[in-house]
DNA sequence: GGGCGTCTGTTCAATTGTGAACACGAGTCT
DNA sequence: AGACTCGTGTTCACAATTGAACAGACGCCC
């Protein structure tokens, strides 16, 4: 909203500003399903997402996954590092063919003082991605399975752009929809069951069409 | 960890560099359970706690409340405003007689850039408060509610300062346990109950003892 | 084509958690 | 004292969710 242009992701270009501070970079490309880092891992730097998208997960003792954040171009991944995190907590995948910055630790935290563009850049993204993770998690406090998987689908399809009903990319399995959602598979799969018979999303194998009507699943008590 | 000296909590002076920075701010305090901003205020301005303890809680469209965060010194409240929010999205109410500073949304961006020092600590701010929030969002979405309670408890009574039993300040109602795990006073009455015949706390007017022991609830699968 | 792995639809008993109700005791106010 | 509120202990019928199992469908590889 009330945003500079550098801060904003569309037009923000992280290597120009690294380069004027003279700040060691690498350029890294994953194909798709590639890990580019895992739970456990030394803490050393931090990532900048250029092109593509990943997928932020944790595993617990027992083996359960949780998703914990899906990230796309002008996101940071693995900034827990600068704060006490010297190991990673969770495991970042490869969504798609994707192009990040791997910025060292030590280099991040002199940049941040060298060029105010690229700590706006990051401030701006810890602010947008605390007011997300807080939303996960007051709707996990709140709602239902039901109501937080319609939650999921409707921001997954990026809801806020068009008028028209939207389209997920095809390869989102109902297990990844389960840890994102913190439910069972075979739950998931009766509540897009339910959905599609209620006529809110269309499942083929092309992907899943959601109709904004599902809000109403969402806001009704 | 490796955080300098200007951006710990315990030694930073925000005062001294909002002063040096020529930046409007206004110091305030408010009653124990005072209200300091509500959901759906006009967000205008940045909170920085200097002494004292907020928690922050939303209500639902239902009227049911989810306790967020439980902010202290040296935390900042209110910063959604930076970023695109408009509105307060919820309710920080003062624990204890508490003194803040009230920073006006465009002195708080002028001064990011003119003071490295509370830039810093603005920054450790954000990862540290998105770690947290992270790490109750993947309890949320691994562990059943008796896991929950149980880390709740171990959070509130301060576990990794010493080796002896903590105890938990006394104010903190069962309702108020049940909005920040997500589940009903009536459960939470039962496991505290089951905690206690188990010897894992011990619960007495004076407020709650918690034992180390209790850690096991938390990791057994 | 045949085999193999992954994703899905479906079922079902067992567990977990809810929501509402009622009783009790400890303040507080007048 | 009486009336009132608030936090608590407890119970119970019922709703939500799990976890495990099995079968079918769709690639993909050799």
């Amino acid at each position: 909203m009330g945003s500079k242009k550098t801060t904003d992701a569309k037009t923000f270009d992280a290597q120009t500003f690294l380069d004027s501070a003279g700040a060691a970079r690498e350029v890294v490309e994953y194909p798709r399903s590639e890990i580019l880092f895992s739970q456990g891992d030394a803490a050393t730097s931090v990532i900048y997402i250029q092109k593509g998208g990943v997928r932020l997960s944790v595993v617990s003792h027992a083996g359960r996954e949780a998703v914990v954040a899906m990230l796309g171009p002008g996101d940071f991944c693995g900034e827990g590092g600068l704060a006490g995190q010297s190991v990673r907590t969770a495991t970042a995948t490869a969504l798609t063919p994707t192009t990040v910055l791997v910025i060292a630790k030590e280099e991040m935290i002199r940049v941040l003082h060298a060029e105010h563009a690229l700590s706006d850049r990051f401030i701006a993204y810890m602010l947008d991605r605390n007011i997300r993770i807080e939303e996960d998690l007051i709707h996990q406090l709140l709602n239902s399975s039901e109501k937080r998987l319609a939650r999921a689908l409707l921001l997954l399809a990026h809801y806020g752009k068009q008028d028209k009903p939207d389209r997920i990319l095809s390869k989102i399995s109902q297990a990844t929809l389960a840890d994102m959602v913190g439910a069972t598979r075979s739950r998931v799969s009766v509540l897009l069951k339910k959905f599609t018979r209620l006529g809110f999303i269309d499942v083929r194998p092309a992907g899943i069409t959601v109709n904004r009507s599902l809000l109403s699943v969402v806001l009704h008590e």
